[in-house]
DNA sequence: CTATATTGTGAATAAGAATTCACATAGGAG
DNA sequence: CTCCTATGTGAATTCTTATTCACAATATAG
């Protein structure tokens, strides 16, 4: 009998950060209201107190993991003007958080979450769509800079970046951590980076 | 009343060939055993009589997927013996299944599938491995014959192989097929292979 | 042709989940 | 201090699913 009352904000937080911990170590399907009450120390009914449904649930953890990628960017940005040096602290920090958190490639670019839920689809396209074009501004910075070719697609560019980071992640997670996500990643950026050179 | 009685192999067949078309429209999350039985034409506890088990369904699409991504490799490397143009066809072919299967990568690279299930897990993670090596043998011949730079680790370009294909595919699926997946996958090729010819 | 194993049916079971609701209580506004 | 509202509780509801089982019909071996 914890009794002890909590506002809805507070609340909130700890119900989002549970329901992404639960992702991570049980994948969505071990995803449920009386899981993340029990993480919580609340009753599964108490959950509804803070959200309408389960589906906001997994709306807000969806929000926090973009936020972190979006923050992620803006602070690899501070951080540098060198476009390479840019997407390689982004790519090296966007591991970490990966690493830190399972759940986070299963949710972004899986169907896990959004299965059957239009809005949540359209959303979710709608926040990677974001992320990819803050990459691709990026690059074409860089290419203006003429420190990146300018016969390739920023756009395309932007994808094929996510495509050192996606595989990675998934292999470690389903080799039981056995695949080395970040060691890949530090040899992939050398053979990317060397791709995208002004000769 | 059909009244059609089939045997188990011509029924297994039709019953995981009916999962894997419900996958593609509805997900893992729409996968119920109930649906799959009234696309065959049977009721739900007819599919008893050929599976002991949903998860054994599943097991089941699992096999359809990656004997027909392996049938692609085989069929590639007798094709041709360059190892550009062979890894050109096994690209091709590869999102043309996925195009005909949204589920594919939902399947092969999310949790979607195993969530849980520890043995399929590991089943996935070998027959994933199985798949890397052989794009890492066509890679590892290529050096061999000078036509791909020696200074590039295989396992790594082989990962980043998979990284043209999976994001262009999950973005086309989220995109509700607005991102030209196949567009994407010929552009990222050039580039991808200028970065490995020799000089 | 007929006996028997194989395949199909419909009803029942059982478990798990989301959600609702009437009731209880803490904590801040006044 | 005292209400009143925001939170929390536990039971009940409703729904979906996988799975089992007794029974029926068919295919096929002999």
């Amino acid at each position: 009998m914890s009794i002890n009352k909590l506002n809805t904000e507070v609340r909130r937080e700890q119900i989002a950060q549970a329901a992404m911990n639960l992702m991570n170590t049980t994948g969505m399907k071990g995803l449920s209201i009386a899981r993340v009450a029990k993480r919580v120390g609340l009753v599964p009914s108490a959950i509804y107190r803070h959200f309408e449904s389960k589906d906001q649930v997994i709306d807000a953890v969806l929000d926090v993991i973009f936020d972190r990628l979006m923050a992620n960017v803006s602070k690899a940005c501070k951080a540098t003007n060198d476009p390479f040096e840019r997407l390689k602290l982004i790519l090296t920090r966007h591991i970490s958080l990966i690493l830190e958190n399972h759940a986070i490639p299963r949710i972004i670019f899986s169907e896990e979450v959004y299965g059957g839920n239009v809005d949540r689809k359209a959303k979710l396209n709608r926040k990677i769509s974001i992320y990819l074009t803050e990459i691709g501004k990026i690059i074409q910075q860089g290419q203006h800079e003429n420190r990146i070719r300018n016969d390739v697609d920023s756009d395309t560019v932007s994808v094929m970046f996510l495509g050192i980071i996606q595989p990675a992640a998934i292999l470690w997670h389903i080799s039981n951590e056995a695949f080395d996500a970040a060691k890949h990643a530090e040899i992939a950026w050398r053979i990317f980076k060397q791709s995208l050179e002004t000769a």
